[in-house]
RNA sequence: GCCCAGAUGGUGGAAUUGGUAGACACGAGGGACUUAAAAUCCCUUGGCCAGUGAUGGCCGUACGGGUUCGAUUCCCGUUCCGGGCACCA
């Protein structure tokens, strides 16, 4: 009885059956090898789920079910990201407590999640909100600040080491605040007084990546610099090893570019200034720095070869060194300068380069030339890199040249050549010369003077560095942009900090009354007094003598302290969580040892390539902590990383009649290229029109349903609909990002309501590459919804066959083995979209050979079963059923089968390349005279010697010869 | 400005990594079944040219060169689109 596929019934059926059996529920197995799959956990947003969430999920959920057929023990869990703003903002809006819209947002999450049909082990689910969980963040936090960064050995060691340290060299002050001064910059979580990004609007610091051109990433508001105490991750100490794992690790090239600008890294060299009193070099009309202060100052510099370029030096406006240099008479600009400079905010620096400074009335020497060099003072050099001075080379610095050309300052070529009267010349390549101009030029040191004519550029470098080493003029110096991570928010919905101040001085609340749970607040904003939100709670002070949290109107300064009113960011959360996967509910430990040995990292990460330079370089500085301190078992924590594109939405536009209630067909209007707004402009009848999003679900192909759309806002019902020619209304459309205010997302529950998840599922991934981005269009879903139907009717006919046992013929297994090939390669290289292909290939071979054979069907069902679960498990039981393995009524899953076997001796009407066998043809690569015709090469072609070995016992079905020198021959076995 | 990744029919995209370009799907056109619709099935579908026809010829993977018997694939240059970084000395 030939049954209809019905994916309603059957889907439903396996959901139930699958959590009924615990089918997905993983343990640890030490008889089995581990694999460890893992996506980005989503933060549940109130817009559900649309169609681009899934198509990550999809794709590791097909790895990890082909993993598991294969035999390995895979761990695929999933969890919240529950932390974040939006819940923040609406609960500050509506005075609903963020946990609330949290928790039914995580709800209707998983249950989008469960329609379609995925491998996730659910007792393993974590959120980042729920004190068993963030317990471990405050414990890792609590880990960081008790620990420092040991240079020598590269890694992390406990601060007492560094204490012993300092009272073995007496350098231990008695002061208990001067040793928290101390220890505070070498703590890895440390409070630090530094320069914020601020973002007013939010209210709250946010971290470098959450800045996007001068704006915040949510929001888009103005961010402006400010100085504040935060608790800082000091990331920058883990530069080097951030660096040098990337290459140890299966990542996409451009992500770890990425990351490497993001690090930064620069060799270079740091040489200091001196005056001229305390400086060797003893000339005529060299002056002091400035009179009254006697010091030096270091500047960086990557090209050290260009030191007899140097007319000048600059300091960063920020740089504490202004004040000591700036002389009387220049100290009215200077402070003119400096206020100017403060007033500007990150974005105007970030866009508007105009050339700013000031002479601060002081001068170096180069204690290379000899020469007196002005000091200036301007916006260009950063004080938060290097050490926020510079030697400047006009000649061969574009910055530098358009400051020497602005304020008239000499410059200087070094590089044979090179014409520096337009512009500078800053590629390193080329022959020194002018280094020094004449000899006397070159300052002696013990003797030895420097001399770099006729060098090439990369040889000057490193002379220059050895000659300043030998000379003790300063030191070669890596330097590293990234900068350590600012780790405090003035928000309410995150993790609160287990530190409380003891006459100001911040201190761990004990590691076995973890956590600290985040308190009650009746408002979500901040104080009156402008305190952060956790300023609000009632019940917020640490008693040390009882070690609970107290009501705050009994600090008394004996035993009752304050607790910290800021939270932990985002990425704190979501640092370590894939960790805590591995053992989710050991209360104990984040992850037990036995846990970690066993599951180690994770071998295969899917996600979005938005967090390259935040979540991805976070969880790696905090994996490398704890690998420190030997929770984690693997220096690096994702193995194979796979970034997934975004899937992009149609957004449709009605246009409106500026000032009227009119609506016209898009067709009917006229449009203007506006230049200036670099954007079209549309007019009616001499009226411009504007765009007004239409949601999706109210057109079809480009045509508007008129009726629809009355119903859907007020603001359309009483609109008039100018219709074109054909009295349809067309729609303009534009691909973007899916969003819920441009009303063009597409809900993944309506697919699988018409087509089934199944369909969901292959369509998503035949849609095309997994890491390229593409919009939504669901034109072609219909072509996989028959690939399964047709899937399904060809497992009934040979299931209802009463010959089923029939050995299948060799055409029959070509076709499988062909498909075993490609699907098990496709898998292994994420290429799933050209395996889609391939199983319909085979089905419509199969069906056209009138298949008949089980030993056919079996395989196929496996195959297919990571791709479209429901459907195998339903036919592998039909299967199953036949073939009596049955037992207690019961039926084995799909998912416990083992992955079918490539033979190569199936494909035998294979080919030669050279002697070389690939599908279905004799390649001959051979030289044939130029005038031999076909047959005269296919005779040469199988009489040549190696030919005979690989034609022997074959019969030849065709030849082709390919004009020009190659020869296929199509061979069966006899 | 610097770095990275791309460009193939009407559309999404294949091509065993140097070997007959355009798999598969969508769309379009034609046909079968049907009273009709839905569903299903079959044929055609890169462009141009010749032929009643089977078929044959030429052009064609953004553009211009190069290497090679042979290039979508490798090398050099140009254009365009996307992503990242950006006064980082």
């Amino acid at each position: 009885m030939a049954k209809e596929y019905n994916f309603r019934e059957i889907e439903k059926k396996w959901h139930q059956l699958w959590t009924e059996r615990q089918t997905y529920k993983v343990t640890e197995d030490e008889s089995r090898k581990k694999f460890y799959v893992l996506n980005m956990f989503p933060y549940p947003s109130g817009a559900g789920l649309h169609v681009g969430h899934p198509l990550g999920y999809i794709a590791s959920d097909i790895y990890a079910r082909y993993k598991r057929l294969q035999g390995f023990n895979v761990l695929n869990p999933m969890g919240y990201d529950a932390y974040g703003l939006p819940a923040e903002q609406y609960a500050i809006k509506t005075g609903q407590h963020p946990e609330k819209t949290t928790f039914a947002n995580i709800d209707r999450y998983r249950e989008q999640l469960d329609k379609i049909g995925f491998s996730f082990d659910w007792d393993r689910e974590v959120r980042t909100c729920t004190p068993d969980y963030y317990k471990w963040t405050q414990w890792a936090f609590q880990k960081m600040f008790n620990s420092y960064f040991d240079e020598e050995l590269q890694k992390a060691q406990p601060i007492e080491k560094l204490i012993e340290k300092f009272k073995k060299e007496g350098t231990w002050p008695a002061d208990e605040k001067a040793q928290n001064d101390l220890l505070m910059q070498y703590r890895l979580a440390f409070l630090g007084e530094t320069m914020v990004n601020w973002c007013p609007k939010l209210g709250t610091v946010l971290a470098n990546d959450e800045v996007v051109n001068g704006v915040s990433e949510r929001g888009g508001y103005p961010v402006e610099q400010k100085k504040m105490r935060q608790w800082c991750l000091r990331v920058s100490a883990y530069s080097q090893r951030l660096l040098d794992g990337l290459d140890t690790i299966d990542w996409s090239e451009s992500i770890k570019e990425t990351q490497r600008n993001w690090i930064g890294r620069s060799e270079g060299a740091e040489i200091e200034i001196k005056t001229l009193s305390n400086s060797p070099l003893k000339g005529e009309n060299s002056l002091p720095l400035r009179e009254g202060w006697d010091g030096s100052f270091t500047i960086f510099t990557t090209r050290a070869d260009t030191m007899f370029g140097v007319t000048f030096f600059v300091l960063a406006p920020e740089s504490e060194l202004v004040d000591k240099v700036t002389t009387p008479e220049q100290r009215k600009a200077v402070d003119e300068y400096i206020k100017y400079v403060k007033s500007r905010t990150e974005r105007e620096r970030m866009i508007d380069h105009t050339v700013t400074g000031v002479f601060s009335g002081a001068y170096g020497i180069n204690p290379i030339t000899g020469d007196k060099c002005p000091i200036y003072i301007a916006e260009y050099v950063l004080a938060g890199y290097g050490t926020g001075a510079i030697m400047a080379v006009p000649a061969h610095d574009s910055r530098d040249y358009a400051f020497a050309k602005h304020f008239g300052l000499p410059i200087i070529p070094l590089v044979e050549g090179a014409d520096v009267s337009e512009e500078s010349y800053d590629a390193k390549e080329g022959i020194v010369m002018n280094s020094p101009i004449s000899p006397d030029k070159s300052v002696e040191y013990d003797g030895e003077s420097l001399c770099l004519n006729g060098l090439t550029i990369k040889e000057a470098i490193a002379e220059t560095k050895r000659f300043v080493k030998a000379h003790n003029l300063g030191c070669v110096k890596v330097n590293y942009r990234l900068r350590d991570a600012i780790f405090s928010r003035q928000r309410y919905w995150g993790e609160p900090f287990p530190v409380y101040y003891k006459n100001g001085i911040p201190t761990m609340i004990p590691e076995e009354c973890l956590p600290l749970e985040l308190p009650q607040v009746d408002k979500f904003l901040p104080t009156e007094t402008g305190e952060p939100p956790l300023g609000n709670a009632q019940k917020w002070a640490w008693d040390e003598k009882t070690n609970t949290v107290v009501d705050c109107s009994s600090i008394d300064n004996q035993t009752v302290f304050p607790i910290e009113l800021y939270t932990m960011p985002g990425f704190a959360g979501s640092s370590a969580y894939y960790l805590r996967y591995m053992d989710p509910h050991n209360d104990k430990a984040l992850v037990s040892p036995e846990a970690a040995a066993y599951w180690q990292n994770v071998d295969l990460y899917v996600g979005g390539s938005e967090h390259a330079t935040g979540h991805l370089i976070y969880s790696r500085f905090w994996n490398k902590f704890l690998f420190d301190l030997g929770v984690s078992k693997k220096e690096e924590p994702f193995q194979k990383l796979i970034n997934q594109g975004m899937i992009q939405g149609w957004s449709s536009f009605v246009y409106r009649l500026r000032g009227t209630n009119k609506f016209v067909s898009f067709d009917l209007l006229e449009v203007q290229y506006d230049n200036e707004a670099k954007k079209n402009r549309y007019f009616y009848q001499g009226t411009e029109a504007d765009p007004v999003y239409a949601d999706i679900s109210m057109v079809s192909g480009n045509v508007l349903n008129v009726e629809k759309i009355r119903e859907w806002t007020p603001e359309f019902r009483d609109g008039e609909f100018i219709l074109n020619g054909n009295g349809q209304y067309i729609v303009n459309q534009a691909i973007e990002k899916m969003s819920k205010s441009k009303y063009n997302v597409v809900n993944p529950d309506d697919i699988c309501e018409n087509y089934g998840a199944d369909t969901l599922r292959l369509y998503e991934m035949f849609l095309g590459p997994i890491e390229q981005s593409k919009p939504w269009d669901v034109a072609g879903i219909d072509g996989c919804f028959r690939f399964l139907k047709k899937f399904w009717a060809l497992a009934q006919n040979i299931l209802n066959n009463p010959n089923t046992q029939n050995a299948p013929s060799a055409e029959e297994l070509k076709s499988l083995h062909k498909l075993i090939k490609k699907v098990t390669s496709d898998i292994e290289t994420f290429s799933y979209n050209t395996s889609i292909p391939a199983f319909m290939v085979a089905v419509n071979e199969l069906s056209q050979l009138k298949c008949s054979s089980r030993t056919i069907l079996e395989p196929m069902v496996i195959l297919i079963a990571p791709f479209a679960p429901h459907i195998a498990e339903e036919l592998w039981e039909q299967i199953q059923m036949v073939n009596g393995k049955w037992v207690n009524g019961k039926c084995p899953s799909v998912f416990d089968a083992h992955w079918p076997v490539f033979d190569e001796k199936y494909l035998v009407e294979t080919s030669v390349k050279l002697g070389v066998q690939f599908n279905g043809k004799v390649r001959f690569d051979m030289l044939f005279p130029a005038d031999a015709t076909p047959e005269q090469m296919v005779e040469m072609a199988t009489s040549a010697p190696e030919a005979q070995k690989h034609l022997e016992g074959m019969q030849i079905v065709k030849t082709i010869a390919i004009p020009k020198r190659i020869v296929n021959i199509v061979v069966k076995p006899v």
